[in-house]
RNA sequence: GGGCGAGUACCCAAGUGGACAAAGGGGGCAGACUGUAAAUCUGCUGGCGUACGCCUUCACAGGUUCGAAUCCUGUCUCGCCCA
């Protein structure tokens, strides 16, 4: 299936540059495409995963992907979509903050093979340029007057309380100048991004028209293909939970807390999301869908969707244990686990170690050791919780009047070590006893 | 540089000398109902303390007052208008 219609069935598809013109270039295989991405983080978050999808699917088209780390943008800022002015980052950071992405990047796209995703940093020929030859060679091409009338000046310019520095204000023409070079460089013709970027493509694009005057006439020049910005049920915005963003590596996301993520995802969401963020085909994603909606109590697609992002990101041992952990956490018995699986299943899960011999004393009773833990902040949080019956030892709820009176014991303990606490339905945490 | 206005808790927003830890909404947490969903209903939502209470908050720093988010002085930040 050729990219266009892949990205128009799944929804991914917000407009295009060039129209027919375009759908016949990529008709040939080996076009090559790219989308840049800000080093202002040291991972990435499941909100930018999405142009990496774009170019995997890019690459399935037998097409080639080129990643553009905005080392050199990136010390500029974009003020798309941004209301107040940015900091700058020092090229330190940002250097590290590439590497910290690159991980993401590896599970994703293909980086072997004839078309290979290649990476390219735009700090390599940005910081080369001298201010006065880009007056002269890049400024001449770009008026004023059309870039204060871009939504993402515009704004600035008018509604927003920030105003916008000469700096932000020039990005947009080192955003075109990247494309400029990777259409001379690389031949890349496309330029993939979110819809907020529409500006940006297009000045690139007729940057590299003015620039390509005299050569071939029927060369073509560029063109630029925008997803449209993804959004939940509930209008906001997707992997941002009260604990903060949803990132796509262990180090600051584990693989359980990631699974769980996408197991959550209200039903109205969940088709939307296998077709957004897997890579099912159109069968498979209408067969779940038929399934989830004949029994939607087993949450066929959430599952579905959950299953396939953790092996994409975390491997498929992965997928297994965070399965397991869910089962016994929230479907089974914890208190039936083996050794084994107890350590296992609570291995993503927090734990603190306690000492036995404070077993029985007022110690270990729960308004005691709550606190300790990360379940609540303070002992009288505790007793809010406890008297709400919201707490449960291994499982079991802890009700009632004689809550504030519970006192951990030795009986509690599961294999001799672990008693397990839980706050709610989801928050859990292990006290290991030695 | 001049004039006017604004700054309240996680966010929006009331309050303009005591009844104010501060209305209301949103968000969050917890409970009931469910399917680890949505909707709905209930409770909590500055911190600490098993009640009574104590401590820290209404941009910042001082002051007036028995008493200040509220009045006065200065400072900072933001917005609007003028230069």
């Amino acid at each position: 299936m050729n990219f266009l219609d892949e990205l128009e069935w799944r929804g991914l598809l917000h407009q295009t540059t060039g129209g027919d013109e375009l759908r016949e270039h990529l008709n040939q295989r080996g076009c090559v495409a790219y989308c840049g991405f800000d080093p202002t983080k040291e991972s990435l978050t499941i909100g930018n995963f999405m142009p990496i999808k774009l170019l995997r699917h890019w690459q399935l088209a037998g097409h080639t992907p080129i990643i553009l780390m905005g080392g050199g943008t990136g010390l500029i800022g974009d003020p798309s979509g941004k209301d107040a002015e940015r900091t700058l980052q020092s090229k330190e950071v940002v250097e590290k903050n590439i590497k910290g992405q690159l991980r993401a990047f590896s599970k994703v796209l293909d980086f072997e093979g004839e078309n290979a995703a290649v990476i390219v940093n735009n700090a390599d020929w940005l910081c080369e340029l001298g201010f006065i030859d880009v007056l002269r060679d890049v400024g001449k091409h770009f008026s004023v007057n059309v870039m204060i009338q871009k939504d993402s000046v515009k704004d600035r310019l008018n509604n927003r309380e920030q105003g916008i520095s000469y700096t932000e204000f020039s990005y947009m023409i080192l955003q075109a100048y990247d494309f400029l070079h990777l259409r001379k460089s690389h031949n890349c013709t496309v330029q993939i991004a979110g819809s907020d970027q529409y500006g940006n493509i297009v000045a690139g694009i007729d940057l590299i028209r003015r620039s390509m005057t005299g050569e071939d006439e029927r060369a073509f020049r560029g063109a630029g293909i925008t997803s449209p910005l993804v959004t939940a049920s509930d209008g906001s915005k997707i992997g941002k939970t009260e604990d903060g963003a949803i990132w796509l590596t262990d180090d600051l996301t584990s693989p359980y807390a990631f699974h769980q993520y996408w197991l959550n995802v209200p039903d109205e969401d969940a088709g939307k999301f296998l077709r957004w963020f897997t890579f099912l085909n159109q069968e498979e994603i209408a067969a779940i869908e038929l399934e989830h909606e004949a029994s939607p109590h087993l949450r066929t697609a959430q599952k579905k969707l959950a299953d396939e992002m953790t092996c994409m990101f975390h491997g498929e041992d992965n997928v297994k244990r965070c399965n397991d952990a869910a089962q016994a956490l929230f479907g089974g018995d914890v208190t039936a686990l083996d050794e084994r699986m107890l350590s296992d299943v609570f291995a993503d899960v927090p734990a603190g170690d306690f000492a036995k011999a404070s077993l029985g004393t007022s110690e270990s009773s729960l308004v005691e050791l709550l606190p300790q833990t990360e379940l609540c902040k303070s002992k009288r949080e505790a007793r809010e919780f406890l008297q709400n019956g919201s707490v449960a030892v291994n499982g079991d709820k802890v009700g009632g009047d004689e809550a504030l009176e519970r006192v951990l014991t030795e009986e509690d303990l599961l294999h001799d070590t672990t008693i397990l606490l839980r706050r709610g339905k989801k928050s859990w945490f292990a006290t290991r006893w030695s």
